[in-house]
DNA sequence: GTGAAAGCGCTAACAG
DNA sequence: CTGTTAGCGCTTTCAC
């Protein structure tokens, strides 16, 4: 480990006049500048992150927070942040809090203000009250996906039009003819569901057409719990013609039940999802989905973030991704007649 | 942020005490550690990360590289690693290299021996000689699938036995009566699947059969890939009824290039990947694979991170995980007579 | 048992 | 332009 000092010896300056023509700070006399250069160069001098962090009194790096990065929606989140933190001189640190409020607090007790100058909130269960203490404490906090833009949190956070999501679901299955549609709604606390499946019952009342309530599925948002509830589903109320999901796990999970219940999608059965994750356009039939912006709203939490860690005095801001859109597949086709 | 000498004012010690209490070092009287533990909990208190960190020479995360977090397979071996590392009471700092050698060596450079204090590598692109270079700096690096058990790299390494997985697969497509075999081999520079290919091959002659090598494509490991390459592959050789891939994501596409061509699997044609990524069991029909203990080789491989960061002196090991398995699911069946 | 003091490697005034 | 100095918050040796 070489040090600033050292590079200073081998240089005849000081650690400071290192300091300064590497942040490119302060005047420095060409001279000497050389000088410095080459001892780096010659001593393969790096920075101590650590280091500098503490002299500086900030983390270099951004804490996540999910459930389980091995949820299918994340990875692809936390890509597009880790991308956008590493443009700004920020490390990604994942936080994997296996949706336990304790586990959560924890990591937010340990690493918030001391490793971690802010922090970004995926979906992970973890109480408006922590998060609010942490913000408190002088480490900002960006909720990353809000569902309802009309009823901001006391948060920072992206909003997106999960409402909408789930109306533009609704419509395009109306549209195509569906009249007996079974729903498999996300049953988590969060009330990210919750949205969509308003803006899905929205729009069937807008077409003066009312959703039986018996055709409404709670499930765990996952593949497995989408197929036990599309299966479910489909057996109780055979002249189902088509499913929307609030997910896209489950809607996969779905594709799957009315595979093995011998119907073909989606002549015998159309199927939806929300999100747009990787695998909708993989499955077979490729998944019918509404894309949320995942990449610019993970983009936009990275830059709100830092824009509160360097301005604390910013009032708490909400700001609206684009407005999720109908990305039309295999999944989902005109009603059986 | 309340530190260490504010919580030794309130308790009328001073800050070494404090730290010897929190730290259960020395000796401290029991009044003056109950007094301590009251002002720590009054403060509310928490010990800054990084501080810590600096004064005690050792930085509290390790640095995982990936070439993308986005690959299904990275974000379960992310979870186990991120579990390890905690339980280790360390934070796991996720780095995509994007496969690109330049943006792999800036992470070394910048957070190796500085914020992380230790390299978990998976299959990131990242040249040997850089990675040796960052373990003479003192950041210990440990490769996490080192495919050639028999040739030992320069760095420590968990190893999977990847030839013997893939003689497993070539075994259950014999078994089953399969002649006519096509293969999907990753074309990575890395040896990771070369290996693979060579067990699958190994298998063939054993067998007395030879595979013909106008039956392999060599595919980018990717379901887009994959499913071009089996398109290509099944479209040129009518024959075939079984596919051999490398790796799990080219095996799916195999799946859907069946599909698209009309063809039924496992009827008309069986399909086996390795890996056996979440998605192998979750597509329809399931993937045949062979499973690679994903979990148990990244807590390996964060354990002899953390041995190794603990022991400098330890020399550069290398340990197995358990053998690949056969995970035999509905894309594999008897060939067609 | 507890405190004083030095130092981890770097930055940031402020002097000169 | 360059050096001196004083920390950042914590750990740790060594006196008392």
């Amino acid at each position: 480990m070489t040090t600033l000092s050292e590079v200073a010896h081998l240089a005849g300056v000081t650690s400071a006049t290192v300091s300064n023509v590497l942040r490119k700070r302060g005047k420095v006399g060409e001279q000497t500048r050389l000088r410095v250069l080459a001892a780096v160069e010659q001593l393969g001098y790096r920075p101590h992150l650590t280091a500098r962090a503490l002299a500086e009194g900030c983390a270099p790096t951004l804490a996540l927070m999910v459930s389980s990065i091995a949820n299918p929606f994340y990875p692809e989140f936390a890509l597009a942040a880790e991308r956008a933190a590493r443009e700004n001189g920020r490390f990604l640190i994942v936080c994997n809090t296996n949706d336990d409020p304790d586990t959560g607090r924890a990591y937010l007790d340990q690493i918030a203000g001391t490793l971690s100058d802010g922090v970004l909130v995926m979906n992970a269960n973890l109480p408006i009250d922590d998060l609010k203490k942490t913000e408190q404490r002088g480490a900002p906090v960006v909720l990353c996906m809000w569902e309802k833009p009309d009823e901001p949190p006391e948060l920072s956070c992206i909003a997106v039009n999960f409402f909408e999501a789930g109306a533009i679901a609704g419509r395009h299955l109306i549209d195509l003819g569906h009249r007996h549609i079974g729903a498999l709604v996300g049953s988590k606390a969060n009330g990210i569901h919750a949205e969509r499946y308003r803006g899905y019952l929205a729009a069937c009342t807008e077409a003066g057409q009312k959703h039986v309530k018996g055709r409404t599925r709670y499930v765990e948002d996952a593949v497995d719990a989408g197929y036990e509830g599309a299966k479910a589903l489909l057996e109780a109320h055979p002249k189902l013609t088509a499913i929307f999901a609030t997910n896209d796990l489950p809607a996969l999970g779905a594709l799957n039940a009315a595979a093995d219940l011998g119907l073909t999608v989606p002549q015998d059965i159309s199927i939806i999802g929300i999100t747009d994750i990787q695998w909708a356009r993989l499955s077979r039939p490729a998944l019918t989905t509404v894309a949320v912006p995942t990449n610019s709203a993970a983009e936009m939490a990275v830059a709100l973030l830092l824009e509160r860690i360097n301005h604390p005095s910013q009032t708490t801001t909400m700001r609206m991704t684009a407005t999720p859109e109908l990305v039309e597949r295999a999944s989902t086709g005109p009603a059986k007649t």
